[in-house]
DNA sequence: GGGTATGTCTACCAAATGGTAGACAGATCC
DNA sequence: GGATCTGTCTACCATTTGGTAGACATACCC
């Protein structure tokens, strides 16, 4: 068969993600999957050994793709902890602003058992031990609020995610999930960590 | 057969919800739940038509709870705003707290399609909406820091459902999605909330 | 041009799953 | 004591799904 212009397996890979993130892994079928690229199932399992391992190398994709996005963003030069959390705080939006199948595959990796919801935890467990590191440092310097700093990573993280993955649950209380809302609720996160970590 | 101590429809509906919040509705069968519940998989068909229809089940127990036991600590009397936020948290994470497999539920829920995620929606509302309410006032009275209270009710849901969304990825930062860990949690939102809230 | 490798397809399959039909035992009603 | 109702069971079915075997065509190597 000619070359398409994108190859196969990056095709199926990115029709995955999708489907994925939308529906979740157990509802998409592969059936599903091939059609959505335009070929049979056969060529879904030719490329991928397995349904786990199209799973695996998808999930793989996102927990990548996230911890670049936020690796820049806390290794960023700032000399206000406040500025540094706020382009954390961005950069965490970022990805899903994008692309808001992964915000469902965040979710899915937590739901899932076993390796695959390791996956994620090993890829970001770094980045927020950096942090937790970092409000530590700061804190001892009283330039943030004193406080358990793992337990203020564990909330934010869950704030941010909340918002990332719950968006539509957000229309609750008249917030609509557009770039001027999401901008809207950023800003707001911001002065409420300002107003919560100000020493 | 002779009627057991808990009626078999209950005790259906108990293995259910643990199981679906465990793993996921789709990745739990009929099958699974019968043995759980020590029955055939017909015997949970005959109380309830559909695996639809318990799952619907399911989830009005959930949402039932969950507005139940806030809608009580909203209508709670108590004249500093912040205790009353703080009893609100307090009774967001008694649930959760009591019975793990809600947080999985909560999540199951937002991720599920159509109807069955509308049902959190609609329960939840109105309550969301009494909070911002109040929000409102206490502001115009003073004494809670001025804020776009709509924002604040969203971003207190999109921590509370990240929360519910994410427990294994706070492991991250050496937390456990226990009743201890909660709790732990819940204290550090309030002092949190009180930081940013207090006028 | 012949042989090999690559990529996609057709044709199946075994297992699991949601669901149906109907038998059967015990309790209840008359 | 017979009829009926209730709750559970055995037996079965249709469909879906992940996965295998192997044909076939095109591209590439020599």
């Amino acid at each position: 068969m000619p070359q398409r212009e994108t190859p196969t397996r990056q095709r199926i890979l990115d029709a995955a993600l999708d489907l994925f993130g939308a529906r979740g892994v157990d509802a998409v079928s592969l059936d599903e999957i091939a059609r959505e690229v335009g070929v049979r199932k056969q060529t879904v399992l030719y490329w991928f050994a397995s349904k786990d391992e199209l799973v695996d190398a998808v999930l793989e994709t996102v927990a990548a793709e996230l911890v670049v996005v936020i690796d820049a963003a806390v290794r960023s030069a700032s000399d206000d902890p406040l500025e540094r959390i706020d382009r954390v705080v961005r950069a965490v939006f970022r990805p899903a602003v994008r692309r808001p199948a992964m915000l469902g595959l965040v979710r899915e990796m937590n739901r899932l058992p076993g390796p695959q919801a390791d996956r994620l935890r090993l890829n970001v467990q770094p980045l927020v031990e950096r942090c937790v590191e970092y409000f530590q440092l700061e804190m001892d310097k009283g330039r943030l609020r004193r406080a358990d700093p793992g337990l203020i990573a564990a909330l934010a993280y869950a704030t941010v995610t909340g918002i990332a993955t719950e968006p539509e649950a957000l229309r609750s209380v008249g917030w609509q999930p557009t770039a001027v809302g999401l901008r809207h609720l950023r800003d707001e996160l911001r002065s409420f960590l300002r107003a919560a970590l100000t020493p």
